[in-house]
Order: structure tokens, then sequence, then C-alpha cells
DNA sequence: TTCATTCTCTGACTTTAGTCAGAGAACGGG
DNA sequence: CCCGTTCTCTGACTAAAGTCAGAGAATGAA
């Protein structure tokens, strides 16, 4: 990192709020102040509870009670306790509050648009393209590993919906149990370990290592979440891993995977992985790889 | 523009504001309301005069005068009146004042940090250059092209800057006596026109057509500011002159350039400018080209 | 010299965006 | 059923960020 980075960060920085900070003109234009309109974002189809509103937002209980007030004052939600609890309050939008939010909406596009609208198309699609690259790489700022008990609730997720992504992209189908097993005891320290990497609070990524009794370890469980592609999630943790197999003293580290999935062997070869021989028997591989530590 | 791109800046508008949202935060940290904080950057080494802070921040007159008090009972500013004119008051920053100024800076700094620290070396060569895309692009949205006369404020300090850049990339030097003339009245309609860029309220390019008395017509004074190349500013102005040219019931358009500009050659290159004999005697120029409107 | 204008400042006021303390209803584990 | 906790709401308060009207000094064109 050095000077002229930074202060390329920053002059991006300075034009960016110059632009966006447009938008919160746009939004007083409406007449209602900021606060009372960016709560009309948070409502899903069903509405939302206050707590949870109170918790995104992370604003005093008795500030959202009162905004909450006043949309309901001005017609653009309805309070009711929908759930068994009765201390719960869940508040729901009418057709008024989403009409409103509608109109919101609308102008987010407009300022969107008066980026794009005095560029030329071939600009236009360069500035799209730069800003997905910035967007992609300002979240992948935001990725962390944490080492994670295989039963935790993160672990869990992510491998159901890794197994429930593999049986949908292998072409015979997954099924677990077919699949030559890495229990929970393998993934755990220290025979194991299991890593998960979160974005926003939200688990997003997962890969384990099972470091078996010789001194070559397996790497195993490798997914990333199709909402978090593109961040070298998956390079992370897999760099993770190798820095755990070399703490435990292994001198080689090996993995299968199925020929579906591209982007993964894209991944190990990139990081040194040699493809070898068949070294098991597992059912569902295609590709057999190897790397020395 | 489509929904695509639409829904693509609305994504990074959303993002970077999380991002930079950041720095208000940080700003507070030193305990000092952000109104206060946000005037301490517009003074320049000379300080300012209140009412250019008044202007370029567009704020209230009550408002700023209140401000700059409490900063100079902090002890950041002093007030003199130093221009002729008693009425104007004239601020600048004390030590205490630029030494406060540079700890913001640092916050800055640290904010536009925290993006690239958690990257790895290319990331963030990645980050920075799609930053810098992005914050070409929005700019050159900002460009606006009129028309000028030639003797206008606008069109003069161009011109200057124009020759001045000559004589220094010319090997020769550039004295525009000996250069083959183009008088004010030439770029003035209906005889010519006179076309400048404007970027944020400066005058950040030129571009001139030469109607002539035939079907030929002659581009000159193709400039753009230095503060504002890569926007694709030149481009914009040789198509509006060429836009003009048509109009006029122009055939044809003609244009000599030094060898030193390759900017320039390969801009009428890209265009549909042929290069031709010369068709001038010119001293400064090595190239003529033509282009068929 | 006069008079409209410019520039800065002061006083009085408003809205927004909170914070803090506590009340009262509902809940849930023992 | 009791009691500590959770959830929402109300009242009272504050700071920031302005807005508005007007006063008073300085200026400059007629």
């Amino acid at each position: 990192m050095n000077e002229r980075q930074i202060q390329q960060v920053r002059r991006f920085n300075r034009i960016v709020t110059q632009h966006v900070g447009a938008l919160e003109e746009s939004y007083l234009q409406r007449g209602r102040p900021l606060g009372q309109a960016r709560l009309l974002h948070e409502f899903g189809p069903d509405g939302v509870e206050v707590r949870a509103l109170r918790e995104r937002l992370k604003l005093d209980s008795g500030y959202v009670s009162r905004l909450l007030r006043s949309l309901q004052a001005q017609g653009l939600v309805t309070t009711l306790s929908r759930t068994g609890d009765g201390r719960v309050r869940h508040v729901v939008l009418t057709a008024k509050g989403r009409a409103e939010r509608e109109t919101y909406d609308a102008l987010s596009d407009e300022l969107a648009a008066s980026f794009l609208v005095p560029l030329e198309p071939a600009q236009r699609e360069r500035l799209v393209n730069a800003m997905a690259e910035v967007e992609r790489l300002l979240r992948a700022g935001g990725v962390e590993l944490r080492l994670e008990r295989p039963d935790s609730a993160a672990a869990r997720a992510c491998l159901n919906q890794y197994f429930q992504e593999l049986a949908e992209r292998f072409e015979s189908g997954f099924n677990p149990a077919r699949s030559n097993p890495a229990g929970d005891e393998d993934m755990t320290p220290p025979a194991g370990f299991f890593i998960v990497a979160w974005l926003d609070g939200q688990p997003v990524g997962c890969g384990a290592l099972k470091r078996g009794d010789g001194a070559t370890g397996e790497i195993k469980r490798m997914w990333t979440s199709p909402t978090a592609r593109g961040l070298g999630i998956a390079r992370k943790v897999l760099r993770a891993l190798e820095e755990k197999a070399r703490e435990s003293g292994l001198a080689r580290l090996r993995l299968e995977t199925n020929r579906s999935l591209t982007e993964a062997q894209a991944l190990y070869r990139q990081e040194g992985y040699r493809e070898v021989a068949p070294f098991n028997r597992e059912p569902y591989a295609h590709h057999w790889f190897e790397k020395q530590l």
C-alpha cells in the first residue's frame, strides 16, 4: 500500500460522495425526513418486527417507535402483533406505503440513470464494469475467516448449501451417504479444522482440513456461497487451511473433485496443486490433486 | 442504458455510501460538529474570503458566520480584512488550525487505507484502478459543452493555456505570430464557432471551427486541460464541431497538427480523419488531416 | 453627496436526529 | 404463580444544522 494508492482512494471517496450525496436531497424532496424515508426500505413483503428494525439500523428503541408512529400517522404502515409473542410488534406497509416506497425506489433509479445518461454506450459499460469491480473488492475486504466447530450453526448452514449445490451440479446428483465420509470428528481440532468465511454477519463459505495419520492431509468441503462469489473467498480459505496444515507439520495436501466444479479445479491449479492419479475410490470424483507444502 | 446497468449503479451506490459514511464518524471522533470540520478543508494557504466560503459550500451567511466564530473561539482561525474592500473578511488558519486540519487529513488517509489493508497487493491495485476508472467516468459525465465567443474570459483562459502548452511541447517552441492565424472573427458565428468544455464551473477544454469560404472547414485550437484529460473531452468537442460543420453545409473538414501532439493524432485517426498532403504552409505542422462529412 | 447594494454579523426560531430514564404489558424458567 | 427479562412506548431533554429578518458598516455609481 503506497501513497499513490491512498490518494486515489481519497479522490474516489470525494467524488463519489459528491455524486451519491445527491440521493439524500432527492429523497428529501418528498417532504419527509430522511430517518422516516430510510425506514421504509426495511420492510419485507411480510413487514418487519420492530425489534429487528431497531437492531438492523442500530437505532434507539424510543426513536424507532416515534418514527413508526409518524409513518403510521401518514397512513404508510400499520402495526399489529402477529407473532405468538404479545410483546413484539409487527409492522407492515399499507398499499399507500408500498406506493411511497416505489417512489423512493424510482428516485434511486433516477440518480443511477443520471450517472449513465451523459455517457456514450461504451463509456457506460466501462463505468458499470468498474463499479462492479469496486463493489466486489470493497466487499472482499469485509470477509473474515474463523475457525468453527463443524457442528456449529454456521458450519451446518454452509454444509447444507454445499451438499445441495453438489446435488444440483453433479450430473449424477449427489448422495452424501455414497461419498467418502468426512465426519465432524475428522474436522475438529486436533484431528482437523473447519473454517467458515463470514461476510456482513453471514456465513458465506467454508473449507475443511482433515489431517489423517501420516504426513498427508486432505482438503474437504470447499464451498463459497453464490452471493459472495468473485471475492476470492475460496482462495483465502484454501490458503488458511494450508497454513494450518503447515503448522500441524503436514508435508503434503491432497484433494479430489468432480469434473463439473470447473472453478474449483482452476483455483487448485493456480494455487500449485498438480493433478495426480486417483488415490482413493471416491465415486463422485473425476480429478485428484496434490500439493507439496 | 438498461435495467442491469441501473441496478449495478444502485448496488455500487449502496455499498460505497456504507463504506465512505464511516468518514463522518471518524471526523466526529475529534469532538467537533461536522459543519465546523468541513469548513477547515476550504482554507487555502492564503486563507479564504468569507463570501467565497458561503458560495462554495452554499451555506447561509449567518450560519457561516457562526461556524467561523466557533472555530475562532477554538483558536483555529483568525479573521482579518486583508483586501482593499472593507466589507469582505478574510479568514486564515492559525498554526493550531493547520495542525487540526492535518489531523482530519490523517483520518481520511486512515479510512482510505482501511479499504486497502485487508486486500492482497494484486487486489489493491485492481481496486485502485477501478476507482480511478469510476472517478474518470463520473467526472466525464459532468462535462458540458458551450458555444462561447472567442474573446470571452473562458475562451481566453483556454487559449492562453493552449499556447503555453504548445510552447512547451514543440521542440522549436511556439510563437503565435509565426503561425497561420485564426482570428477571433474567424471563430465567431457565422464565420466559425468556438466551443468551450466546462467541468465544475471551470473551462477545461476548447476547440474551434473556421468555416472558410468554400465547402471545406478547418478545425483549430483543439485543447484539453491537463486536469481533465482522459475524460473524452477532446472527442466530444470534435464531434460537436463536426455537427456544427454539417449544419453549416460543409462537406469536408481539414486540420493540421504538430508531430509532438501524439494523442491528438490518435484521436483524429480514430474519428475518421485521413492523413493528406500538406494543404497549407503552417510552419509548426508536420501532419495534415482531412475528413469527408 | 446620496442612495442602492454588498458583505458580515446577531438574535430568534425551527426541524431533525437522536439520547436517556422509566413505565407497563407480556413472557418464560423455576 | 413469582420474578427477572424482554419488548414497546412515552416524556423530557439535547446538539446539530440550518433558516429568516434585519442591523450596521463599507462601497460605488449617479
